[in-house]
RNA sequence: GCGAGAGUGGCGGAAUUGGCAGACGCACCAGACUUAGGAUCUGGCGGGUAAAACCGUGGGGGUUCGAGUCCCCCCUUUCGCACCA
């Protein structure tokens, strides 16, 4: 026999050989895993159901941080769960390899982005590998490698030819510091999103766009099967969207403006209230304004002071909050609907990218309105009254601005009486039927401009010849290849546009000498379908495999930061409908599910460098290994929620490793195993401490298991795992397990299903104990532990039992006890006699397995 | 202003359907083992009390035998949107 009379942990005395060196362990595992790179493969399989769980593709800025390494624990814990359930798990990973600071570090360090970013990537692969997830590298993704962003190419000239790619000129978004363009999406409160201090300003340019607009309705629509998605998500994606039904009306301006029978177009949500309208409102980037301004230098200066305001008042980051002004312009337009003449002003607080431009102003009836009118006087007139209100007594003292739809139209013509609802689908046919208007719907969400002036991306597939204009690079000519040694530099527009050996080619069309596009795509193309190509990576005849992707679409859990929820997550979901479109896809959406996991912050804040507060990957895994950076990075909360980094916490999990390492340690089965001989005690009844911990290891599998199942609270997994090794190593088991109460088989059973429990969360650790614990096959797909309900049952139950909703009491009854035993054990129990004495019971109540509660007066 | 979260010990956080509030971890305290301990193992740990009683889940009401959980009002805070006509 090994053991000795004395309990084993003062058997022996060995810091060096118990300590948990995570560095070795992790060591001998990383190149086990190393030299197998077909370990984490995946391909289509005829039986096997399919589990697609991926992870947002970092951008290779040189070193992973926290937030990475919290997104891909979650990921990779799930994809090593599914293994283990005998999934067929695709689980690879890529690198959003284009964009503006690739050439920042160019420009800094005379590096060439190329150089830059090719060691970032190897740099940060080198980290992924480190920290033990689980990729198939065999399908990884560089988008700025030609291999790849041909395709990009190839799906321009698809959206091209599909009359989806267009250019056109106009006023768009440009941030000084990056140099470039940006979309709508790239606009954070008038600020860019890369340069929170750089207000964007508005430049007229040729640009290239997607016609994301097309797809405005659909992507509204399917928001709603996306039940898989966090309702924050879909939220900020319905707002971006944007839609609003309404009615465009034009309102003759009787040639006293621009050329004769020239209108303002404006758009209204309330038509039925046009009977109402004092006056026009419009942007002061209205093209009529800019018309009557040109002769007009007092009024130009006052709209260049509005334009100014509007400036300002982004700037300080509070459009909403403008103080409303206004110039009269002079003119006046004609209400198609009762043929007044209405003063037309210029107002700071009208936009011209939404609706037209251009509104009809009713003080009466809308807050804005009515604030503006009362400042200038305007007239306030009395169209709509309320349901159910007396309407002279209405009319002589009315609380305005009334503003609701339920109302009655008055003073409207020939729609008085109406009620507003039937009012605008009325009016809006007699604005159609006359031809000075029509119902409509608005868009918040505008075409995806996606032309960048930058040197660091994909070159747009588009040749300009004298000739034949604008034409296509064939297809047989992809991928136009993006030129290196391009000098960068933040001045002056395309940096392509100095490459003479780029710049001139040839038509393709008539083979003249004709000029390229010079600028890039913006490096959320890249992203919008990256994922499909993981399916197919090395596909060099097409994007992907239809057929690889029908087998592994939908993504079924897709893991990233909430800050995409609007920019990436809706292109990519315009680019899936679109190549559906084009019998590319067979699936609406890409992805079932999508998880957004919480930041993780340090004393209070985001990590960032100016703050001096990041903590480096690099070091935790130096100093407490992987598994112990990983874990944590689960258990310190859950996973939807913000992460408070504590250095004191890691080195708590890095203890829990050590003290389930040293269980392995000191009660090595498989010798055990080997010594005992004859027929097994299992047979016999467990002792009550082995019945204990039998329990407690079923109830532990249950609760881990529903966790990854259900709502993927990692850090209630791992308390519960924590309980677990507490159990065992309590004295009483301890002292059972000396004592030979505990079966070896027990021991055996308990050391197999902690490793199988740790191995999606700590899986290097996992590893080696599951080879400790004697096993030699491999722990990745080793099936998931089962746990017995019956084993998982207690067999005594404590209630507590309360009176008048105070607790007085514990009773300790059997699992089965009826509702009259508890009842009984309940009013026998001494300090609930005491809380009872002198007092009449009215009521008692029974919550079986749950607690007595005795009301009394 | 609108929308979506969150508010529980000294700290991170548990409490899945209304049923013992504070699991698990950190910090702290005590003990054991030690030449040593920033190792390990054990115990304690919401406030309050000598011990009880009692008080405790942002605040105030309510429903219920019973509320962190459900309903109403309010406060604070994070995030998103914001004159969207």
């Amino acid at each position: 026999m090994p053991q000795e009379d004395k309990p084993a942990r003062d058997r022996v005395q060995e810091p060096r050989e118990e300590r948990y060196d995570a560095q070795r362990i992790e060591q001998k595992w990383g190149e086990r895993w190393l030299s197998d790179p077909s370990l984490y493969a995946a391909e289509a399989h005829p039986t096997k159901p399919k589990y697609y769980v991926l992870e947002m593709l970092p951008y290779p800025s040189g070193a992973l941080h926290m937030g990475h390494v919290r997104n891909y624990a979650i990921g990779d814990a799930l994809a090593r769960y599914m293994w283990m359930n005998g999934y067929n798990v695709l689980h690879p990973m890529g690198w959003d390899s284009f964009g503006l600071p690739a050439e920042n570090a160019a420009i800094k360090n005379n590096t060439p982005p190329k150089q830059w970013t090719l060691s970032n990537i190897a740099a940060m692969k080198a980290q992924m590998k480190r920290l033990g997830f689980a990729y198939d590298w065999s399908r990884e993704v560089t988008t700025c490698l030609p291999d790849y962003y041909r395709w990009n190419q190839w799906f321009f000239l698809k959206f091209y030819e599909a009359g989806l790619a267009y250019r056109k000129s106009s006023r768009v978004n440009w941030c000084p510091q990056c140099a470039t363009v940006l979309a709508n999406e790239q606009v954070v409160g008038g600020m860019c999103w890369r340069h929170e201090d750089q207000l964007v300003e508005q430049r007229e340019l040729e640009q290239w766009f997607l016609r994301i607009t097309k797809y405005a309705d659909e992507l509204l629509r399917d928001l709603q099967k996306l039940d898989g998605w966090p309702e924050k998500v879909r939220v900020m994606q319905q707002n971006w969207i944007g839609r609003s039904q309404g009615t465009l009306v034009d309102f003759d301006l009787g040639g006293t403006v621009g050329p004769a029978g020239s209108t303002i177009t404006i758009f209204t949500t309330r038509v039925d209230t046009i009977f109402g309208a004092t006056s026009l409102q419009l942007a002061p980037q209205h093209p009529i304004v800019c018309d009557l301004i040109e002769r007009n230098a007092e009024l130009r200066a006052q709209v260049e002071e509005l334009i100014a305001e509007q400036r300002r008042a982004k700037e300080a980051g509070d459009i909403g909050a403008i103080e409303k002004h206004g110039v009269f312009t002079g003119r006046y337009a004609k209400n198609p609907f009762n043929g007044e003449a209405v003063p037309v002003w210029v107002a700071n607080y009208i936009l011209m990218d939404y609706g037209t431009g251009a509104i009809m102003s009713v003080p009466a009836h809308d807050e804005r309105d009515f604030e503006f009118a009362k400042k200038y006087g305007l007239e306030l007139r009395v169209v709509i009254l309320p349901q159910s209100s007396d309407p002279e007594e209405t009319m002589a003292e009315p609380q305005l601005p009334f503003t609701t739809e339920d109302g009655i139209l008055v003073n409207s013509g020939e729609f008085s009486g109406l009620n507003c609802e039937d009012a605008i689908t009325q009016m809006s046919a007699r604005a159609a039927e006359k031809g000075f208007g029509k119902a409509t719907v608005a868009f918040r969400l505008k075409d995806w401009g996606i032309s960048r002036q930058r040197y660091w991306g994909t070159p747009i597939p588009m040749v300009y010849c004298d000739k034949d204009g604008l034409v296509p690079v064939a297809e047989k000519d992809l991928p136009v290849i993006l030129p290196d040694n391009v000098p960068v530099t933040l001045a002056g527009g395309s940096p392509l546009a100095s490459v003479p050996s780029f710049l001139n080619t040839t038509c393709p069309k008539c083979g003249g000498p004709a000029k390229r596009e010079t600028d890039t795509m913006d490096t959320f193309v890249d992203s919008s379908w990256y994922f499909y190509r993981y399916t197919d990576a090395q596909n060099d005849k097409a994007p992907f495999d239809s057929a690889k992707v029908a087998y592994w679409f939908p993504i079924d859990q897709y893991i990233g930061g909430v800050e995409h929820a609007i920019l990436h997550l809706i292109y990519s979901r315009f680019w899936t409908k679109f190549m559906r479109d084009i019998g590319l896809v067979t699936n609406d959406e890409p992805a079932a599910r999508l998880f957004t996991q919480g930041m993780v912050i340090k004393d209070g804040a985001k990590m960032s460098k100016s703050l001096g507060n990041v903590v480096s990957p690099d070091e935790m895994v130096a100093r407490y290994g992987a598994d112990a950076t990983r874990m944590y990075s689960l258990f310190a909360a859950p996973p939807d929620r913000d992460l408070d980094w504590q250095e004191s916490g890691i080195e708590g999990i890095q203890r829990f490793l050590g003290r389930v390492y040293r269980f392995y340690l000191r009660n090595p089965v498989p010798t055990i195993e080997a010594a005992a001989t004859g027929p097994a005690s299992e047979t016999k009844p467990l002792s009550a401490p082995a019945r204990a911990l039998q329990r407690k290891l079923h109830q532990t599998i249950k609760r881990v298991s529903t966790d990854f199942q259900g709502r993927w609270h990692f850090n209630t997994c791992i308390s519960a795992i924590m309980e677990l090794v507490n159990e065992v190593y309590s004295s009483s088991a301890e002292e059972a397990r000396s004592a030979g109460e505990i079966p070896v088989s027990l021991i055996s059973e308990v050391q197999r299903d902690i490793a199988l429990l740790l191995a999606p969360m700590a899986p290097y650790l996992a590893h080696e104990l599951w080879e400790m614990a004697g096993q030699t096959s491999n722990l990745l797909k080793a099936p998931w532990p089962k746990y017995d309900p019956a084993l998982a049952a207690e067999d005594e139950i404590e209630i507590p039992v309360q009176v008048n909703g105070k607790l007085r009491g514990l009773v300790i009854v059997g699992a089965g006890a009826s509702e009259d035993d508890i009842k009984q054990a309940a009013r026998a129990d001494e300090k609930v006699r005491a809380a009872l004495a002198g007092k009449q019971v009215v009521k008692v109540i029974v919550v079986p397995k749950k607690l007595v509660n005795i009301v009394v007066k």
